[in-house]
DNA sequence: CTTCGGAGGTTGTACGTATAACGTCGTGGG
DNA sequence: CCCACGACGTTATACGTACAACCTCCGAAG
């Protein structure tokens, strides 16, 4: 079981009757023209017999760098970071990286340090939907730095990916629009999170509908979507005749309260999602929603850290997003 | 930016007047009584002014250990491995531990070595739902493990934490036999995965129902489980008036499928799921599963883990499951 | 006046690896 | 016959840290 001790190089060199150095060599395949293929075979074999594993803590050490680099988001249980995290993970591999997932535990804005409490050691570090002041008070520990979903208003020295979330609020507005609803007859379910991207998805809304429409603010889960939106249309006049959602989460819950007062989805009331998660082709309807390349953005933002370290210029990125329509929008009953 | 290197900890200590024993006696926090206050603080300022953070490859190095555990997922783009993540971490994190993740490339049976991949130093692996001989092909590493959902019946030195799985699906049954189903108007939605967790479902159902029921097998993905779902009704005789399913997921496409041929859930058809995602609420009507205390099962696993490097014996534990009663089930309409 | 002890440090070393710099053969050309 | 040179290795060292062992005062006890 738990052996005395793991086996060193200097074990496998003293089995192969060679020197430390000449298992380095070989192991490490650095031994062309310098040792000779007999002799590399019985180191090889040796390493095997004694199941010998290089020391990764030694081997950084001298080497003065991890190839590990460290994502950092704001929660793993999120389809959209976890696809980050999947993309990140396949550019890093096919490069020798790694990856380490460091889900900062305050949701955006870490209560301590990333740097310290992943413990591993970090050649880098891509932090996603963080607040730039939030991540200047922990201090950039001198690593390399990518910012995912960052806030263009206030930049940092940092190369970005970012996505076009306006761009996709307005195509989904000027889908709603394009099917007959009047800009009075939209209202918008956001989140209630203070964030650019949410800012900007009430933004590039008001500006496609020429107004700013009726809005309940929601925690991103479905009893809280469904208690926001029953504050809407507990409100005097008609019901809206179609609903914006901030995220796929909240156009469930929705879809749920308007259900529960009798109002059909879409025939009474279109709903639109954001995400284009999994939960958006699970209900009936299946949502009308915009998709975002997560693994994309997790790949370029893995992209973008490597040139960084390889010395190259790393340059903002902005990613497109996709309309997806589907059956919960409809022209309105009554046009 | 990239300044021309990180401080080290004899920087600092050359910028306090001090030899590097002490920067490390008094960042170790192992100083009273061997430095003075004064001192003390001295390097303490010293260090922040250079902006030091100790290098964690040579730390980890000289104290032979690196308080980061792996943990070897098949994919985290799934719930459930997600929240065994989040659960591990948490107790990690609560012991100065860090949680690297190792998704297995090809889902369950790993393509290459996550012992190298992940490259960060490790003390310990805890591998969920991994077949046991995929993991001795990868060979242990040497290190301790912990294995999370393995198969009991090729028990291996380590040590495991499983869940009830068989005990779910015996309740889950009985419910519905209980609300008036016949034993031979039920059927089984399996998911087409070949480990132990779906062959022990298929054994409990069979074991409770008293007979084989009409079996089909679907990957875990919407579309799919919509197709297996119709082979199913495309059978002679009457449909199912329960139809039991591995998965929410399965139980999802299963709804969509039955709602295409004009069956009504639960009232022509009661329909299960299996781990209460977040799936479950989603959809209408919510549905009847069994939720897995996912978290328990990472924070019991990294707790497993902590004892075995403490060099406590550690053993066998199992987790109950709970069944979750909703509105996919119902008494059948001609008892 | 010695001696002892504790406060307040310092010196030295090892962790395991990668690699630069340095042997040591045998052989073939001059 | 000697020397240079390639083939095959070896020796030595550094990476940055933590800590054991040691040193040096200075005040008080004997």
């Amino acid at each position: 079981m738990t052996d005395t001790a793991r086996p060193t190089s200097r074990d496998v060199a003293r089995a192969a009757g060679v020197s430390q150095a000449t298992v380095s060599l070989v192991l490490g395949d650095k031994w062309r023209g310098r040792v000779s293929e007999r002799t590399a075979d019985t180191v090889r074999t040796a390493a095997r017999d004694l199941g010998y594993r290089p020391n990764l803590a030694a081997r950084n050490l001298r080497l003065g760098r991890t190839r590990t680099a460290l994502l950092v988001v704001p929660t793993i249980t999120n389809e959209y970071f976890a696809r980050v995290y999947t993309g990140a993970a396949r550019v890093a591999d096919d490069h020798g990286f790694g990856v380490v997932l460091y889900p900062s535990p305050e949701g955006v804005g870490p209560a301590r340090d990333p740097f310290g409490s992943a413990r591993a050691a970090l050649d880098g570090v891509i932090a996603s939907s963080m607040a730039a002041d939030a991540l200047a008070a922990i201090g950039d520990g001198g690593l390399p730095l990518v910012m995912l979903d960052a806030d263009p208003a206030a930049p940092g020295p940092a190369a970005t990916v970012n996505l076009a979330i306006a761009d996709g609020m307005r195509q989904i507005t000027r889908h709603v629009l394009g099917l007959g609803h009047h800009p009075g007859d939209i209202a918008h379910l956001a989140a209630d999170i203070d964030t650019w991207t949410f800012h900007e998805r009430a933004q590039a809304l008001a500006d496609t509908l020429g107004t700013t429409p009726p809005t309940e603010r929601s925690p991103l889960a479905y009893q809280d979507a469904r208690r926001a939106t029953e504050r809407l249309l507990a409100r005097p006049g008609p019901p809206p005749t179609a609903l914006i959602c901030d995220d796929d989460v909240l156009a469930v819950g929705a879809c749920k309260a308007l259900r529960g007062h009798g109002l059909r989805v879409p025939d009474d009331v279109s709903v639109t999602g954001y995400d284009d998660s999994a939960l958006a082709t699970a209900v009936e309807p299946e949502l009308t929603t915009v998709a975002l390349p997560a693994d994309a953005v997790g790949a370029q933002g893995m992209t973008a850290l490597l040139d960084t370290l390889a010395d190259h210029p790393a340059t903002g990125t902005e990613l497109p997003v996709r309309l997806v329509v589907r059956g919960s929008t409809a022209p309105p009953r009554h046009p």
